[in-house]
DNA sequence: AACACTCTCAACCGCAACTGA
DNA sequence: CTCAGTTGCGGTTGAGAGTGT
């Protein structure tokens, strides 16, 4: 694909993988498990890249993969924590079991990124209510989420009508009011605690804005009067903010970090999973206003 | 039927963090 | 402390498939 191999690859295999591939590798991991990626393609007889052979079974082979679609709970937690925590696929993922960073990296970037951002114009420019050529855009785009998956795993279970709904049911997060944590740059890492597996058994703190995030907060920090950052501090309120300069003070916006109710937020999240959980109980208006409640909660 | 356009997602990339000598 | 090798992350790409005309 369009860049140069970041490393000698001659002679070794790219592009889609094969069963047989598939095979070798699995049937390696299982007996030898995972690490090691970089010797690991010359040790199974694989014509790979170790990096190749990790996101493949990373990704796709790994038999902890949850198959098929992404659930409107799932998809609205994804939203939820991207207004939270931003780009940052592999915490995402790791609230979602079975999920990989890379299949909610996608979701989001081919599902929900749209729609969020329209949501966002549309509140923020409101459009006039008839536009022929947007209304053939939307029409195109809506025609398009027909489109039944390729893949069976992906199968949708759902008919148009019920994906229509899903949509309906998905409360968008309130984008005047969250604020994503901005996170400069291009690539960033963190620390291997923090990132989780697809287990789903890392914390909520793990999902809390770390140092190093709240670093670049500070750096790319913007005041915004009358509202909540994603912290649920409120500009106007907020003694951290250099009314002089006004810029937020970094070593405050750290301690206040350090003196968040941890906890509080664990009990909030596990009563949103609870709420999700009831959801077959609960549907439309009641739902909500549930939801609402929590989304409400997250700004106390 | 044929072509053009759009969408999806597996795979690739570069980079930064981590690790160990 | 430094440095080289390894690992993991987020951004990007493009082949393949679906849809519209």
């Amino acid at each position: 694909m369009g860049r140069a191999p970041c490393c000698a690859k001659v002679g070794l295999h790219r592009g889609p993988w094969t069963p047989k591939e598939d095979a070798v590798l699995t049937k390696y991991i299982q007996a030898h498990g995972e690490g090691q990626w970089k010797s690991l393609p010359k040790k199974a007889g694989l014509l790979r890249c170790g990096k190749s052979c990790r996101l493949r079974w990373m990704n796709y082979l790994r038999p902890d993969i949850k198959r098929g679609n992404i659930t409107a709970e799932e998809d609205d937690l994804i939203i939820r924590m991207h207004a939270l925590i931003g780009n940052r696929w592999s915490l995402i993922a790791g609230r979602l079991p079975g999920r990989t960073d890379n299949e909610i990296k996608n979701y989001w970037n081919t599902h929900l990124s749209k729609g969020v951002k329209a949501q966002q114009s549309k509140s923020d420019h409101p459009q006039p209510l008839s536009n022929n050529t947007d209304d053939k855009a939307k029409n195109k785009i809506m025609k398009k989420k027909k489109k039944p998956a390729k893949k069976e795993s992906k199968n949708k279970s759902n008919s148009v009508d019920e994906e229509a709904e899903k949509k309906t049911i998905t409360y968008l997060p309130k984008p005047i009011r969250v604020r994503a944590l901005h996170i400069s740059g291009g690539n960033k890492k963190y620390s291997k605690n923090s990132s989780s597996s697809a287990s789903g058994s890392s914390s909520l703190q793990e999902l809390l804005p770390q140092k190093q995030d709240m670093d670049n907060y500070a750096m790319s920090y913007e005041p915004w009067v009358g509202e909540h950052d994603l912290l649920g501090f409120s500009v106007e309120e907020d003694q951290n903010i250099d009314r002089v300069n006004g810029s937020i003070s970094e070593e405050n916006i750290i301690n206040n970090i350090d003196d968040m109710e941890c906890e509080s937020l664990e009990r909030l999240y596990e009563e949103y999973l609870q709420l999700l959980k009831d959801d077959n109980n609960v549907s439309g208006e009641n739902q909500g206003q549930l939801l609402e409640s929590f989304d409400q909660s997250l700004f106390l």
